[in-house]
DNA sequence: GTCTATACAAAGATAGAC
DNA sequence: GTCTATCTTTGTATAGAC
């Protein structure tokens, strides 16, 4: 992968996550990195192609750090809820930003097939992630749970997209702190 | 209001929520209901115009069903949260909607300013009914909340919303089932 | 109120020179 | 790899007849 096309992707996924993915044109890339339309056609031939790999690149990047705690025997599963919630908490301040899948989700059917596929995977993955989690997390008697595993990973996955939509709508970090409180709360 | 105008509101809101603001255009519309583009501007000179229409009807309707349950005394706190909740229920089956407001949140910035006033506005309005919701039922002795009623009603209105989401994106109805199932037995 | 016609800008995308 | 130039389609919007 080139310097540039992974500018691209970078630029990219700002702008989506700041606009969606249908506001989003060739040309406003093409402002933000000072390259010709023309030359970002050669990285990405289609708009689906860079659609695809912006949202590969994402999650990739998310689902790293989970990654890395898992595999270390040291980390208790309320170390892992922080590690998690640390990937919402970065959203607080001027950032004009939300979850570049929370994005595309609000789209969905206006997204290529390919990217939706994407989209999908991403869901999936992230809610897998929390259901061992807590799966774990319950056996070893660390948390107690307001429903079964899959059930509370659900709400905290959707409460912490919708916690992104509103703080933005809103203006108010508070509405991702009070979400990220009251999870917390939920399961000692 | 017209019954043409009426028309390319519901046309204008079902497109919104199944693609996004961004992505719909005076075509679509024209093609949906059988008039010609021209004739949207008559109703709606600028898609602005039709975008904050669509939003003022969409927040009458689903606030209006709470409104009525406030002034009944006889409805309960738990008739009223799962008056909240039919809204929601509302969007399985083979919906491909999801929340008006909630997509729109979703492309926040790419949407004209007047518009972006009125999704700030319901999400205000959201929020503040369950907060009231929450702490009636907190000071007659009904709730036991995991948090303040302000906390428990972003929870809940975040929970919901993401679920929406979830449930377009992986395709499954039990994402909404799951998170007012468990929303439902927390403040018992 | 709806139509035809049209203006004007911007979109995604390709061809071919350098 | 990046450029200029261009194509084609689509977008929002307006003018004016009916």
């Amino acid at each position: 992968m080139s310097d540039t096309a992974n500018r691209i992707i970078d630029v990219m996924a700002k702008l989506i996550q700041t606009r969606g993915y249908s506001a989003v044109s060739y040309q406003d890339i093409s402002d933000a990195i000072g390259i010709r339309k023309a030359s970002i056609h050669y990285h990405f031939p289609a708009k689906a192609d860079l659609g695809v790999a912006v949202i590969q690149k994402y999650s990739e990047s998310l689902m790293a750090p989970l990654d890395v705690a898992d595999k270390d025997p040291s980390t208790t599963p309320y170390d892992k809820l922080d590690i998690y919630f640390a990937a919402y908490q970065g959203f607080k301040g001027d950032d004009k930003r939300v979850c570049l899948c929370g994005t595309l989700a609000g789209e969905y059917y206006a997204l290529p097939e390919v990217m939706q596929a994407e989209v999908n995977r991403f869901f999936q993955a992230q809610q897998a992630w929390l259901s061992e989690l807590f799966k774990d997390g319950k056996n070893s008697g660390v948390f107690k749970l307001p429903g079964t595993p899959e059930q509370t990973a659900r709400l905290y996955f959707d409460a912490l997209q919708g916690a992104l939509l509103s703080k933005r709508a809103i203006g108010d970090d508070a509405q991702i702190d009070d979400v990220v409180a009251t999870l917390k709360a939920l399961v000692r």
